[in-house]
DNA sequence: TGAAATGTTGGGGCG
DNA sequence: ACGCCCCAACATTTC
Protein backbone atom coordinates (compact mmCIF):
# COMPACT_ATOMS: atom_id res chain seq x y z
CA UNK A 1 0.00 0.00 0.00
CA UNK A 2 1.30 3.52 -0.67
CA UNK A 3 1.13 5.91 2.26
CA UNK A 4 0.82 9.08 0.77
CA UNK A 5 1.07 12.90 2.26
CA UNK A 6 2.00 14.55 5.67
CA UNK A 7 -0.75 13.81 8.75
CA UNK A 8 -1.05 16.07 11.64
CA UNK A 9 -2.25 14.93 14.90
CA UNK A 10 -4.19 17.29 16.61
CA UNK A 11 -4.02 15.66 20.22
CA UNK A 12 -6.24 16.78 23.17
CA UNK A 13 -7.53 14.71 25.64
CA UNK A 14 -6.76 11.50 24.02
CA UNK A 15 -3.18 11.46 25.15
CA UNK A 16 -2.46 7.76 24.54
CA UNK A 17 -0.84 5.68 21.62
CA UNK A 18 -3.71 2.65 22.46
CA UNK A 19 -6.29 2.86 20.77
CA UNK A 20 -6.33 5.91 19.51
CA UNK A 21 -8.06 6.34 16.61
CA UNK A 22 -7.20 9.86 14.66
CA UNK A 23 -3.28 8.48 15.29
CA UNK A 24 -4.01 4.82 13.79
CA UNK A 25 -5.48 6.62 11.18
CA UNK A 26 -2.75 9.39 10.12
CA UNK A 27 0.05 6.63 10.50
CA UNK A 28 -2.11 4.39 8.04
CA UNK A 29 -2.84 6.65 5.36
CA UNK A 30 0.00 9.17 5.56
CA UNK A 31 4.13 8.97 4.92
CA UNK A 32 4.87 11.73 7.36
CA UNK A 33 3.20 12.01 10.65
CA UNK A 34 3.04 15.00 13.03
CA UNK A 35 1.82 15.25 16.28
CA UNK A 36 0.88 18.54 18.30
CA UNK A 37 -0.30 19.45 21.31
CA UNK A 38 -1.67 23.28 21.47
CA UNK A 39 -2.72 24.49 24.92
CA UNK A 40 -5.48 26.66 24.84
CA UNK A 41 -7.09 27.26 28.30
CA UNK A 42 -9.27 30.19 27.03
CA UNK A 43 -11.16 28.62 24.06
CA UNK A 44 -12.82 26.77 26.59
CA UNK A 45 -14.60 29.28 28.98
CA UNK A 46 -16.01 29.42 31.32
CA UNK A 47 -14.78 26.39 31.98
CA UNK A 48 -10.84 26.60 31.55
CA UNK A 49 -9.20 23.87 33.14
CA UNK A 50 -8.65 24.49 36.64
CA UNK A 51 -5.59 24.07 38.69
CA UNK A 52 -5.65 20.29 39.67
CA UNK A 53 -6.50 19.19 36.59
CA UNK A 54 -3.66 21.41 35.03
CA UNK A 55 -1.58 19.60 37.32
CA UNK A 56 -2.24 16.40 35.99
CA UNK A 57 -1.95 17.82 32.33
CA UNK A 58 1.32 18.51 32.98
CA UNK A 59 2.11 15.32 34.06
CA UNK A 60 0.72 13.78 30.77
CA UNK A 61 2.07 15.79 28.75
CA UNK A 62 5.70 14.77 30.26
CA UNK A 63 4.36 11.04 29.55
CA UNK A 64 3.08 10.93 25.86
CA UNK A 65 5.74 13.08 24.67
CA UNK A 66 8.15 10.43 26.13
CA UNK A 67 6.21 7.75 24.49
CA UNK A 68 6.39 9.63 21.04
CA UNK A 69 9.89 10.13 21.44
CA UNK A 70 10.26 6.34 21.91
CA UNK A 71 8.18 6.02 18.27
CA UNK A 72 10.35 7.77 17.27
CA UNK A 73 8.75 11.16 16.39
CA UNK A 74 8.75 14.39 18.41
CA UNK A 75 5.68 15.75 20.45
CA UNK A 76 5.23 19.59 19.30
CA UNK A 77 3.90 21.46 22.11
CA UNK A 78 2.73 25.36 21.76
CA UNK A 79 0.03 27.54 22.81
CA UNK A 80 -2.85 28.90 21.16
CA UNK A 81 -4.83 30.16 19.26
CA UNK A 82 -5.43 27.09 17.90
CA UNK A 83 -6.44 27.86 14.46
CA UNK A 84 -3.36 30.03 13.95
CA UNK A 85 -1.15 27.32 15.14
CA UNK A 86 -2.66 24.66 13.10
CA UNK A 87 -2.35 27.36 9.92
CA UNK A 88 1.32 28.23 10.42
CA UNK A 89 2.06 23.90 11.29
CA UNK A 90 0.34 23.09 7.79
CA UNK A 91 1.83 25.65 6.01
CA UNK A 92 5.64 25.14 7.39
CA UNK A 93 5.33 21.22 6.77
CA UNK A 94 2.92 20.98 3.61
CA UNK A 95 0.63 19.49 5.36
CA UNK A 96 -2.19 17.27 3.41
CA UNK A 97 -4.20 16.19 6.49
CA UNK A 98 -5.10 16.59 9.96
CA UNK A 99 -6.95 14.21 12.33
CA UNK A 100 -8.28 14.46 15.44
CA UNK A 101 -10.71 12.78 18.26
CA UNK A 102 -13.79 14.83 19.01
CA UNK A 103 -14.78 16.05 22.43
CA UNK A 104 -18.41 16.55 23.25
CA UNK A 105 -18.69 19.73 25.15
CA UNK A 106 -20.36 22.33 24.08
CA UNK A 107 -16.97 25.10 23.96
CA UNK A 108 -15.09 22.77 21.76
CA UNK A 109 -17.90 21.41 19.51
CA UNK A 110 -18.08 25.41 18.14
CA UNK A 111 -14.39 25.62 18.14
CA UNK A 112 -13.64 22.31 16.20
CA UNK A 113 -16.55 23.17 13.80
CA UNK A 114 -14.66 26.44 12.63
CA UNK A 115 -11.67 24.61 12.79
CA UNK A 116 -12.89 22.13 10.55
CA UNK A 117 -14.15 24.50 8.00
CA UNK A 118 -11.23 26.48 7.88
CA UNK A 119 -8.84 23.92 7.68
CA UNK A 120 -10.83 22.27 4.97
CA UNK A 121 -11.12 25.49 2.37
CA UNK A 122 -7.16 25.65 2.73
CA UNK A 123 -7.14 22.65 0.86
CA UNK A 124 -6.49 20.12 3.93
CA UNK A 125 -8.62 16.68 4.16
CA UNK A 126 -9.69 16.87 7.85
CA UNK A 127 -10.74 13.71 9.35
CA UNK A 128 -12.17 13.68 12.89
CA UNK A 129 -13.01 10.17 15.05
CA UNK A 130 -14.69 9.25 18.15
CA UNK A 131 -11.98 8.24 20.47
CA UNK A 132 -13.81 9.06 23.58
CA UNK A 133 -17.17 7.37 24.01
CA UNK A 134 -18.71 3.88 23.41
CA UNK A 135 -21.56 5.38 22.02
CA UNK A 136 -21.47 8.62 19.43
CA UNK A 137 -23.56 11.10 20.84
CA UNK A 138 -25.88 11.92 17.93
CA UNK A 139 -26.09 8.57 16.88
CA UNK A 140 -28.75 7.16 20.08
CA UNK A 141 -32.39 8.12 20.44
CA UNK A 142 -36.02 6.99 21.58
CA UNK A 143 -38.70 6.12 20.37
CA UNK A 144 -39.93 9.77 18.98
CA UNK A 145 -36.53 10.71 17.52
CA UNK A 146 -35.27 13.24 20.81
CA UNK A 147 -32.21 12.18 23.28
CA UNK A 148 -33.30 9.75 26.13
CA UNK A 149 -33.92 11.80 29.47
CA UNK A 150 -34.02 8.99 31.94
CA UNK A 151 -30.44 6.56 32.47
CA UNK A 152 -32.47 3.18 32.59
CA UNK A 153 -33.88 3.69 29.39
CA UNK A 154 -30.73 5.24 27.74
CA UNK A 155 -28.32 2.48 28.79
CA UNK A 156 -31.09 -0.53 28.07
CA UNK A 157 -30.32 0.53 24.25
CA UNK A 158 -27.18 1.74 24.38
CA UNK A 159 -26.43 -2.24 25.45
CA UNK A 160 -28.21 -3.56 22.27
CA UNK A 161 -25.71 -1.12 20.15
CA UNK A 162 -22.86 -2.34 22.11
CA UNK A 163 -23.15 -6.03 21.09
CA UNK A 164 -21.58 -4.58 18.03
CA UNK A 165 -18.29 -2.89 19.60
CA UNK A 166 -15.60 -2.78 17.85
CA UNK A 167 -12.24 -3.78 20.16
CA UNK A 168 -9.87 -1.40 20.37
CA UNK A 169 -7.08 -0.86 18.23
CA UNK A 170 -3.52 -1.72 19.36
CA UNK A 171 -0.87 0.54 20.34
CA UNK A 172 1.01 2.29 17.21
CA UNK A 173 4.71 1.59 17.83
CA UNK A 174 5.87 3.80 14.94
CA UNK A 175 5.35 7.04 13.93
CA UNK A 176 7.31 8.34 10.78
CA UNK A 177 8.24 11.74 11.15
CA UNK A 178 11.14 13.20 10.01
CA UNK A 179 13.65 15.07 12.02
CA UNK A 180 12.88 18.66 11.17
CA UNK A 181 12.59 21.38 13.54
CA UNK A 182 9.00 22.36 14.35
CA UNK A 183 8.48 25.67 16.64
CA UNK A 184 7.79 23.51 20.62
CA UNK A 185 7.41 25.38 23.74
CA UNK A 186 9.30 23.19 26.37
CA UNK A 187 6.23 22.10 28.81
CA UNK A 188 7.33 24.07 31.99
CA UNK A 189 6.42 27.59 29.75
CA UNK A 190 2.88 26.60 29.56
CA UNK A 191 2.91 27.15 33.11
CA UNK A 192 0.60 24.52 34.34
CA UNK A 193 1.31 24.37 37.88
CA UNK A 194 3.95 26.58 40.21
CA UNK A 195 6.19 24.89 42.58
CA UNK A 196 4.64 25.83 46.02
CA UNK A 197 0.92 25.47 45.25
CA UNK A 198 -1.10 22.81 47.07
CA UNK A 199 -1.48 19.82 44.53
CA UNK A 200 1.97 19.13 44.75
CA UNK A 201 1.14 16.97 46.70
CA UNK A 202 -0.63 14.63 44.51
CA UNK A 203 2.64 13.17 43.08
CA UNK A 204 2.27 10.87 46.28
CA UNK A 205 -0.80 9.64 44.87
CA UNK A 206 -0.94 9.59 41.43
CA UNK A 207 0.95 8.21 38.29
CA UNK A 208 -0.77 10.25 35.28
CA UNK A 209 -0.21 9.10 31.94
CA UNK A 210 -0.92 5.81 30.21
CA UNK A 211 1.27 3.64 31.87
CA UNK A 212 -0.31 4.40 35.02
CA UNK A 213 -3.30 3.88 33.32
CA UNK A 214 -2.58 0.46 32.71
CA UNK A 215 -1.58 -0.37 35.96
CA UNK A 216 -4.39 0.70 37.99
CA UNK A 217 -6.63 -0.82 35.61
CA UNK A 218 -4.67 -4.04 35.97
CA UNK A 219 -4.60 -3.05 39.87
CA UNK A 220 -8.21 -2.94 39.94
CA UNK A 221 -9.13 -5.86 38.13
CA UNK A 222 -7.42 -8.23 40.43
CA UNK A 223 -7.89 -6.55 43.71
CA UNK A 224 -11.29 -5.01 43.48
CA UNK A 225 -13.05 -6.14 40.73
CA UNK A 226 -14.61 -9.15 42.55
CA UNK A 227 -15.96 -7.97 44.94
CA UNK A 228 -16.80 -4.56 42.90
CA UNK A 229 -20.77 -4.43 43.70
CA UNK A 230 -20.71 -4.64 47.54
CA UNK A 231 -17.65 -2.75 48.15
CA UNK A 232 -17.69 -0.14 45.95
CA UNK A 233 -19.94 1.94 48.06
CA UNK A 234 -17.67 2.16 50.62
CA UNK A 235 -14.97 5.03 50.80
CA UNK A 236 -12.95 3.69 53.16
CA UNK A 237 -12.18 0.19 50.90
CA UNK A 238 -10.68 2.15 47.57
CA UNK A 239 -12.12 -0.35 45.65
CA UNK A 240 -13.26 1.98 42.73
CA UNK A 241 -11.32 1.69 39.80
CA UNK A 242 -9.83 5.34 40.24
CA UNK A 243 -10.17 5.97 36.80
CA UNK A 244 -11.90 8.82 36.15
CA UNK A 245 -8.83 11.40 35.87
CA UNK A 246 -6.94 8.70 33.02
CA UNK A 247 -10.83 8.63 31.37
CA UNK A 248 -10.70 12.23 31.29
CA UNK A 249 -7.98 13.31 29.23
CA UNK A 250 -8.20 9.79 27.61
CA UNK A 251 -4.69 8.11 28.91
CA UNK A 252 -7.02 4.94 28.86
CA UNK A 253 -10.81 4.15 26.67
CA UNK A 254 -13.91 3.36 27.60
CA UNK A 255 -13.90 0.63 24.89
CA UNK A 256 -10.90 -0.92 26.17
CA UNK A 257 -12.19 -1.17 29.73
CA UNK A 258 -15.99 -2.60 28.50
CA UNK A 259 -13.85 -4.57 26.15
CA UNK A 260 -11.94 -6.58 28.87
CA UNK A 261 -15.11 -6.99 31.01
CA UNK A 262 -16.90 -8.45 28.30
CA UNK A 263 -14.10 -10.63 27.69
CA UNK A 264 -13.30 -11.24 31.53
CA UNK A 265 -16.81 -12.83 32.08
CA UNK A 266 -15.90 -15.80 29.67
CA UNK A 267 -13.40 -16.53 31.86
CA UNK A 268 -14.87 -16.13 36.04
CA UNK A 269 -18.58 -17.82 36.76
CA UNK A 270 -20.34 -15.78 39.55
CA UNK A 271 -18.32 -12.05 38.50
CA UNK A 272 -20.92 -11.17 36.12
CA UNK A 273 -22.99 -8.84 38.58
CA UNK A 274 -19.42 -7.24 39.44
CA UNK A 275 -19.37 -6.53 35.51
CA UNK A 276 -22.62 -5.23 35.11
CA UNK A 277 -22.02 -2.60 38.05
CA UNK A 278 -19.19 -1.36 36.39
CA UNK A 279 -20.50 -1.62 32.44
CA UNK A 280 -23.67 0.83 34.46
CA UNK A 281 -20.64 3.20 35.90
CA UNK A 282 -19.13 3.50 32.55
CA UNK A 283 -22.78 3.74 31.78
CA UNK A 284 -23.30 6.69 33.71
CA UNK A 285 -20.41 8.16 32.25
CA UNK A 286 -21.67 8.04 28.66
CA UNK A 287 -24.89 9.09 29.75
CA UNK A 288 -23.40 12.10 31.01
CA UNK A 289 -21.75 13.18 27.77
CA UNK A 290 -24.64 12.43 25.78
CA UNK A 291 -26.86 14.58 28.28
CA UNK A 292 -24.30 17.56 27.94
CA UNK A 293 -24.06 16.85 24.04
CA UNK A 294 -28.03 17.43 23.92
CA UNK A 295 -28.40 19.59 26.21
CA UNK A 296 -25.08 22.28 26.13
CA UNK A 297 -26.53 24.54 28.51
CA UNK A 298 -26.61 22.63 31.00
CA UNK A 299 -22.99 23.55 31.95
CA UNK A 300 -24.15 26.44 32.87
CA UNK A 301 -27.48 26.85 34.00
CA UNK A 302 -29.85 24.39 35.75
CA UNK A 303 -31.74 22.14 33.13
CA UNK A 304 -35.47 22.55 35.17
CA UNK A 305 -35.92 26.38 34.84
CA UNK A 306 -37.68 26.00 38.38
CA UNK A 307 -34.16 25.92 40.04
CA UNK A 308 -33.57 29.26 37.92
CA UNK A 309 -33.86 31.74 40.46
CA UNK A 310 -34.99 32.52 44.04
CA UNK A 311 -34.66 29.04 45.49
CA UNK A 312 -30.89 29.39 46.13
CA UNK A 313 -29.51 31.20 49.39
CA UNK A 314 -26.20 34.09 48.74
CA UNK A 315 -26.57 35.73 51.97
CA UNK A 316 -23.59 36.66 53.50
CA UNK A 317 -23.90 33.70 55.92
CA UNK A 318 -24.11 31.01 53.12
CA UNK A 319 -21.06 32.80 51.71
CA UNK A 320 -18.91 32.29 54.59
CA UNK A 321 -20.60 28.54 55.27
CA UNK A 322 -19.50 28.25 51.44
CA UNK A 323 -15.85 28.50 52.37
CA UNK A 324 -16.12 26.67 55.49
CA UNK A 325 -16.96 23.47 53.08
CA UNK A 326 -14.32 24.00 50.83
CA UNK A 327 -11.81 23.94 53.97
CA UNK A 328 -13.76 20.84 55.74
CA UNK A 329 -14.61 22.68 58.37
CA UNK A 330 -18.45 22.10 58.27
CA UNK A 331 -17.92 20.05 61.65
CA UNK A 332 -19.71 17.18 59.96
CA UNK A 333 -17.08 14.58 59.87
CA UNK A 334 -18.35 12.38 56.88
CA UNK A 335 -18.13 16.15 55.11
CA UNK A 336 -15.14 16.87 56.10
CA UNK A 337 -13.34 13.89 55.68
CA UNK A 338 -14.59 13.96 51.66
CA UNK A 339 -13.29 17.69 51.38
CA UNK A 340 -10.14 17.01 52.85
CA UNK A 341 -9.64 13.39 51.04
CA UNK A 342 -10.35 15.90 48.04
CA UNK A 343 -7.75 18.84 49.08
CA UNK A 344 -5.24 16.18 50.11
CA UNK A 345 -5.57 14.18 46.59
CA UNK A 346 -7.44 16.05 44.00
CA UNK A 347 -9.91 13.33 44.29
CA UNK A 348 -12.87 12.24 46.40
CA UNK A 349 -15.20 8.67 46.39
CA UNK A 350 -18.18 9.14 44.67
CA UNK A 351 -20.24 8.32 47.81
CA UNK A 352 -19.06 10.72 49.32
CA UNK A 353 -19.57 13.61 46.80
CA UNK A 354 -22.98 12.79 46.77
CA UNK A 355 -23.06 13.11 50.55
CA UNK A 356 -21.48 16.43 50.39
CA UNK A 357 -23.00 18.15 47.46
CA UNK A 358 -26.59 17.26 49.11
CA UNK A 359 -25.04 18.85 52.17
CA UNK A 360 -24.25 21.74 49.97
CA UNK A 361 -27.22 22.18 47.74
CA UNK A 362 -29.84 21.30 50.28
CA UNK A 363 -28.85 21.53 53.73
CA UNK A 364 -27.25 25.10 53.08
CA UNK A 365 -29.27 25.57 50.22
CA UNK A 366 -26.24 26.86 48.33
CA UNK A 367 -26.22 27.02 44.52
CA UNK A 368 -25.21 23.37 42.66
CA UNK A 369 -22.74 25.83 40.31
CA UNK A 370 -20.53 27.19 43.22
CA UNK A 371 -19.67 23.53 44.23
CA UNK A 372 -19.30 22.71 40.67
CA UNK A 373 -16.61 25.47 40.48
CA UNK A 374 -14.85 24.19 43.61
CA UNK A 375 -14.50 20.41 42.15
CA UNK A 376 -13.86 22.10 39.06
CA UNK A 377 -10.84 23.61 40.67
CA UNK A 378 -9.53 20.95 42.79
CA UNK A 379 -10.21 17.65 40.95
CA UNK A 380 -7.49 16.24 39.05
CA UNK A 381 -10.83 14.25 36.82
CA UNK A 382 -12.57 17.51 36.45
CA UNK A 383 -14.80 16.79 33.79
CA UNK A 384 -17.46 19.01 32.47
CA UNK A 385 -20.31 16.40 31.46
CA UNK A 386 -19.68 14.46 34.91
CA UNK A 387 -19.17 17.26 36.42
CA UNK A 388 -22.90 18.98 35.38
CA UNK A 389 -24.67 15.45 35.45
CA UNK A 390 -23.44 15.09 39.23
CA UNK A 391 -24.28 18.15 40.55
CA UNK A 392 -27.39 18.60 38.46
CA UNK A 393 -28.41 15.34 39.78
CA UNK A 394 -27.66 15.40 43.52
CA UNK A 395 -29.08 19.49 43.06
CA UNK A 396 -32.59 17.70 41.58
CA UNK A 397 -32.69 20.04 38.91
CA UNK A 398 -31.21 17.99 35.58
CA UNK A 399 -31.72 14.84 33.74
CA UNK A 400 -33.13 11.94 35.76
CA UNK A 401 -31.89 13.73 38.81
CA UNK A 402 -32.85 12.56 42.33
CA UNK A 403 -36.13 13.62 42.97
CA UNK A 404 -35.36 17.12 45.07
CA UNK A 405 -36.70 15.79 48.33
CA UNK A 406 -34.01 12.84 49.09
CA UNK A 407 -31.75 14.74 51.22
CA UNK A 408 -28.87 12.69 52.46
CA UNK A 409 -28.69 12.62 56.35
CA UNK A 410 -24.34 12.62 56.44
CA UNK A 411 -24.90 10.96 59.53
CA UNK A 412 -27.14 8.25 58.51
CA UNK A 413 -24.91 7.59 55.23
CA UNK A 414 -21.42 7.97 57.30
CA UNK A 415 -23.35 4.84 59.94
CA UNK A 416 -23.67 3.04 57.04
CA UNK A 417 -20.97 3.25 54.50
CA UNK A 418 -18.05 3.84 56.69
CA UNK A 419 -19.34 1.85 60.20
CA UNK A 420 -16.05 1.86 61.56
CA UNK A 421 -15.17 5.19 60.86
CA UNK A 422 -11.66 4.15 59.09
CA UNK A 423 -12.51 6.51 56.05
CA UNK A 424 -13.86 9.88 57.97
CA UNK A 425 -10.45 8.74 60.70
CA UNK A 426 -8.07 8.71 57.49
CA UNK A 427 -8.83 12.18 55.98
CA UNK A 428 -9.87 13.46 59.70
CA UNK A 429 -7.14 13.16 62.50
CA UNK A 430 -8.50 15.14 64.77
CA UNK A 431 -11.03 11.81 64.63
CA UNK A 432 -8.29 9.35 65.41
CA UNK A 433 -9.46 8.40 69.11
CA UNK A 434 -13.13 9.59 68.87
CA UNK A 435 -15.91 6.68 69.35
CA UNK A 436 -18.57 5.89 66.97
CA UNK A 437 -21.09 8.48 67.91
CA UNK A 438 -18.72 11.15 67.99
CA UNK A 439 -17.33 9.99 64.08
CA UNK A 440 -21.40 10.17 63.06
CA UNK A 441 -22.38 13.04 64.55
CA UNK A 442 -19.45 15.28 65.51
CA UNK A 443 -17.62 16.79 68.09
CA UNK A 444 -15.72 20.13 69.11
CA UNK A 445 -12.29 19.80 69.67
CA UNK A 446 -10.11 22.79 71.03
CA UNK A 447 -7.12 21.55 72.58
CA UNK A 448 -3.41 20.19 70.69
CA UNK A 449 -3.76 23.13 68.10
CA UNK A 450 -6.44 21.12 66.40
CA UNK A 451 -9.53 23.14 66.15
CA UNK A 452 -12.58 21.07 64.70
CA UNK A 453 -15.53 22.84 65.10
CA UNK A 454 -19.81 21.64 65.92
CA UNK A 455 -21.98 21.29 62.93
CA UNK A 456 -22.29 24.78 61.38
CA UNK A 457 -26.31 23.73 60.51
CA UNK A 458 -28.82 21.67 62.41
CA UNK A 459 -29.39 18.61 59.77
CA UNK A 460 -33.12 18.43 60.45
CA UNK A 461 -34.12 21.76 60.27
CA UNK A 462 -32.47 22.56 57.59
CA UNK A 463 -33.24 19.05 55.44
CA UNK A 464 -37.13 20.89 56.93
CA UNK A 465 -36.25 24.38 55.59
CA UNK A 466 -34.74 22.25 52.02
CA UNK A 467 -38.48 20.65 51.78
CA UNK A 468 -40.40 23.98 52.44
CA UNK A 469 -38.52 25.43 49.31
CA UNK A 470 -39.43 22.81 47.38
CA UNK A 471 -43.02 23.62 48.35
CA UNK A 472 -42.34 26.81 46.70
CA UNK A 473 -41.08 25.70 43.42
CA UNK A 474 -42.87 22.64 42.73
CA UNK A 475 -45.68 23.77 40.91
CA UNK A 476 -43.61 26.57 38.68
CA UNK A 477 -43.32 25.46 35.06
CA UNK A 478 -40.31 23.30 34.12
CA UNK A 479 -39.50 24.97 31.27
CA UNK A 480 -39.49 29.06 30.66
CA UNK A 481 -42.75 30.23 29.19
CA UNK A 482 -41.88 30.76 25.27
CA UNK A 483 -42.71 34.35 24.03
C1' DT B 1 -27.88 6.30 43.88
C1' DG B 2 -32.80 8.72 50.86
C1' DA B 3 -34.89 9.68 55.09
C1' DA B 4 -38.54 10.18 58.19
C1' DA B 5 -43.20 9.32 59.32
C1' DT B 6 -46.59 6.13 59.63
C1' DG B 7 -48.50 1.49 59.57
C1' DT B 8 -48.33 -3.52 60.63
C1' DT B 9 -46.90 -7.63 62.84
C1' DG B 10 -45.56 -10.72 66.29
C1' DG B 11 -43.07 -12.12 70.45
C1' DG B 12 -42.78 -11.60 75.27
C1' DG B 13 -43.89 -9.69 79.87
C1' DC B 14 -47.40 -9.39 82.95
C1' DG B 15 -51.69 -9.33 85.64
C1' DA C 1 -54.66 -19.65 79.46
C1' DC C 2 -55.87 -15.32 78.04
C1' DG C 3 -56.02 -10.47 76.90
C1' DC C 4 -53.54 -6.49 77.01
C1' DC C 5 -49.71 -3.62 76.29
C1' DC C 6 -45.16 -2.54 74.77
C1' DC C 7 -41.93 -2.26 71.39
C1' DA C 8 -38.59 -3.95 68.14
C1' DA C 9 -38.54 -5.27 63.46
C1' DC C 10 -40.08 -4.80 59.19
C1' DA C 11 -43.10 -2.71 55.49
C1' DT C 12 -45.34 1.12 53.35
C1' DT C 13 -46.15 5.82 52.53
C1' DT C 14 -44.86 10.47 52.19
C1' DC C 15 -41.95 14.29 51.33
Amino acid sequence: MNRQGTAIVWFRRDLRLCDNPALSEAVRACKIVIPIYIHAPDEEAPWSPGQASNWWLHKSLAALAESIRQAGSELIITQGPTLERLEELAVKVGATHLYWNRLYDPMTVTRDALIKQSMSERGLTCQSFNGSLLLEPSSLMNGQGTPYKVFTAFWRAANKRLREITPPLPAVSKIPTPLTPFPSTPLVALNLRTKTAWYNKFETFWEPGENGAHQQWERFLFNSLPYYDEQRNYPADESTTSLSPYLHFGEITPTQLYWTLQHEGDHSPGISQHLDRLSAQLGWREFAHYTLFHNPRTAIESLDYRFTNGIWNSSSESREQLEQWKRGETGIPIVDAGMRQLWQTGWMHNRVRMIVASLLTKNLGIHWLEGARWFWDTLVDADLANNTLGWQWTAGCGVDAAPYFRVFNPARQAERFDPAGRYIKTWLPEFSSADSHELINGRQLTNNGLNYPLPIVDLQKTRKQALERWQQIKTMPKHPAPH
